[in-house]
DNA sequence: CACCAGGGTGGTT
DNA sequence: AACCACCATGGT
């Protein structure tokens, strides 16, 4: 099997930086909207979102607490799911302003801030990790659906991973912020460009480690 | 027109 | 544990 290292690097000689959300330390409640807003979602249109918002100062957890729903739902209808994302915001606001802060989560270890953010509505494991990597820059390995597709074509050996397995193998070769940031920027990157839903491997850079056409370890159990 | 976009939740088998 | 319907808009 090929190493997350080696899929870094030979991703980023394909498609080169993505430029993903380079975390200032005061957009750290930005980027949590951010990722729910672009659930299932173009980016594009996420981002028409979050600059409604910013034209209403509502990009701060007091301000949003304070806001009308239909206010909220107005500013990201483009985003799609206005409703539920409408409510999970609000949620994530009076949870941020009331029962915590920004501050609060920032002392929480990497595991700890996982769990935290996993009770929330709206965050599954993969928002959560995306929040982890590129809102409090830690080191987090983001599992996509891309990922899971690219994983179980280069995996000829042993049955498609888990995505604990996923997270393990991404984490084994790569633990600093800045490159599991660019991995998951390119492995979308990649995903929506060469080998998405329908692979077309002949175009691939990896068309030699794919399961059509070598041989590799596999993904071990445990 | 069908399909996709930086998923998650709740219910059913 | 795997599968499913649902959420909803904008772009191609």
């Amino acid at each position: 099997m090929i190493g997350s290292a080696e899929l870094h690097d030979t991703l980023l000689a394909v498609h080169g930086p993505q430029h993903w959300w380079p975390a200032a330390d005061d957009e750290v409640f930005e980027i949590m909207v951010g990722a729910l807003l672009v659930q299932r979602t173009a980016w594009h249109n996420a981002a028409g979102a979050i600059e409604a918002l910013r034209r209403r100062d509502l990009l701060t957890p007091a301000a949003l607490t304070a806001a009308d729903i239909a206010t909220v739902a107005t500013c990201i209808r483009g985003a799609g799911f206005f409703r539920s994302k409408a409510a999970r915001l609000m949620k994530l606001a009076r949870y941020l302003h009331r029962d915590a802060s920004i501050d609060e989560l920032r002392t929480q270890s990497t595991p700890g801030l996982r769990r935290t953010l996993l009770a929330l509505d709206g965050i599954g494991p993969e928002t959560a990790d995306a929040i982890l990597l590129y809102a409090f820059e830690r080191p987090a390995a983001v599992v996509d659906e891309y990922l899971r597709r690219l994983a179980g074509r280069l995996a000829n050996a042993g049955r498609t991973p888990g995505d604990g397995q996923l997270r393990e193998w991404v984490l084994a070769e790569i633990d600093d912020v800045p490159r599991l940031n660019e991995l998951h920027a390119l492995v979308v990157a990649h995903g929506k460009t060469v080998c998405g839903r329908r692979p077309r491997c002949e175009d691939c850079a990896l068309r030699r480690r794919c399961r059509t056409g070598r041989t590799g370890r596999g993904f071990s159990e445990a």
